[in-house]
DNA sequence: CGCCTTCTTGAAGGATCTCAAGAAGGGTGG
DNA sequence: CCACCCTTCTTGAGATCCTTCAAGAAGGCG
């Protein structure tokens, strides 16, 4: 099935060249790698806690999750994916997993072993780097969570949370108004900002009469984006999204 | 000055081969940097938002904390850095910092050009590698914070970031009596847990009437680590403190 | 000794949670 | 195409954890 996967690590190229400079060899390295195509049913584990990974995972279609739980049960999300994150590429270097992955709605994954990713990174440095900015860029998402559920009330965190989303699902365009497709349930929102369902709910509702939401079965409409960026306190940089072809960097020589 | 900090720069290096394997070329590239020794008083920024920087930062003193803050002023501390961490080594692959650092406690810390870095990972793949390694450890660290500050309540969060504290501080040796500098204000402890200082020292309190925290003028005493741990949840794994050394990953070829 | 930061305490208010139950929605089988 | 079922969404009322505001006590430092 090898062979049949190039479009979709095409999207995990594009990924990369967003943020990274690479050479032509570097690039079809990347799209030679093996990989296996894989369908997770909606709120399955993928990848378990503690049991040792030889592969990581790249989202094609769907929502991915990475959670812990406390005793009590509680869970947190600590990060969503979506199609074109390899969403635990820091497996690479630290292959013993220190919380889950599940797909929050019905997803395709294309696991990459561990093998052949060691292999390119090993032979093309920049490669490696891509690699380490990718993950940084996890890292910066996953600081701002913690601002957002540390120091936000609901409505804003809410409102944050779904800037971010909707600004990573790259639906934000003409700056207006904004519909994705974005299968998330209320109580899986709530495990993301450390809320309950009913206040998710409620909180939901708030936003809706305010006239800044739409969300009806998957589908996320936002009709005014300014005032919800405003509102949630959002401010995309931290995304990295916007890079300038001029502005990215390649710290090794182009060989 | 360069010539004088090869000391500090081996606190580096140990952290570096705690979990990752590295040569004798390697590890003399690493105390072979420049670096520039710097004090930073309490509560001073030393890395603003937005400003470029072209140098990574090791503490060697003190307690650094990564931090933003709200649109109403409220901050949130979203990692602490004690001495040997590299604290934005992130900032290699990441030059604009999306976050603030500044001196908890006054501080020293060591600035190492960008540049001394980018050259010697570029040279050594395996010292990229184990740069990339230290900063998800960085950012598992992180991930647990999102669950802390989500999902746990006051005494259990508090309990939680005091053992981290611990771990990471290397006091947990015996297994029981923890006692340790750790010079942080309540205050600074709320804006690291998403709590007010009010209910910092109440809850703070509790701790210590159950005879599990005693904190006075900057000395961190825990006399009953074991209590602690499993009032705070606290399962130390995710720190990768205690990697053994066959387990240590090497992707690269060493040459 | 005096000043400024940090810690401590009280009382009242509010945001969010818990418990409980009913309504709506989406899929499946007959 | 309808009936059924299970998940998700919605609503209400009461409880609780945490915050806010305010002020005094303690601690560190010149």
């Amino acid at each position: 099935m090898a062979h049949s996967n190039r479009s979709d690590l095409q999207r995990f190229l594009d990924r990369l060249t967003s943020r990274s400079v690479l050479t032509d060899k570097e690039q079809q390295a990347i799209l030679n790698l093996p990989a296996y195509a894989e369908q997770v049913g909606a709120n399955r584990d993928f990848v378990r806690l503690g049991e040792r990974v030889d592969h990581a995972c790249l989202v094609i279609a769907g929502i991915v999750g990475r959670f812990e739980q406390t005793r009590e049960g509680m869970r947190q999300i600590t990060a969503m994916h979506i199609s074109g994150d390899m969403c635990d590429l820091h497996s690479v270097v630290q292959p013993v997993p220190t919380s889950a992955l599940q797909a929050l709605s019905v997803s395709t994954i294309l696991r990459v072993p561990h093998g052949a990713i060691r292999t390119i990174a090993g032979r093309y440095p920049a490669l490696a780097e891509a690699f380490w900015r990718d993950c940084m860029v996890d890292a910066a998402i996953m600081n701002e969570w913690v601002v957002n559920v540390g120091r936000r009330d609901a409505r804003t965190r809410l409102a944050h949370l779904l800037c971010e989303m909707a600004t990573r699902l790259g639906a934000v365009t003409n700056g207006k108004d904004v519909v994705r497709d974005f299968p998330v349930t209320q109580s899986q929102m709530a495990n993301a900002t450390g809320l309950t369902a009913v206040h998710v709910n409620r909180t939901l509702q708030a936003l809706r009469t305010a006239g800044l939401v739409e969300w009806r079965s998957g589908v996320l409409h936002l009709p005014h984006w300014d005032a919800l960026i405003a509102y949630g306190e959002f401010d995309s940089s931290y995304l990295q999204a916007g890079v300038k072809p001029e502005q990215r960097l390649r710290i090794v020589q182009a060989s």
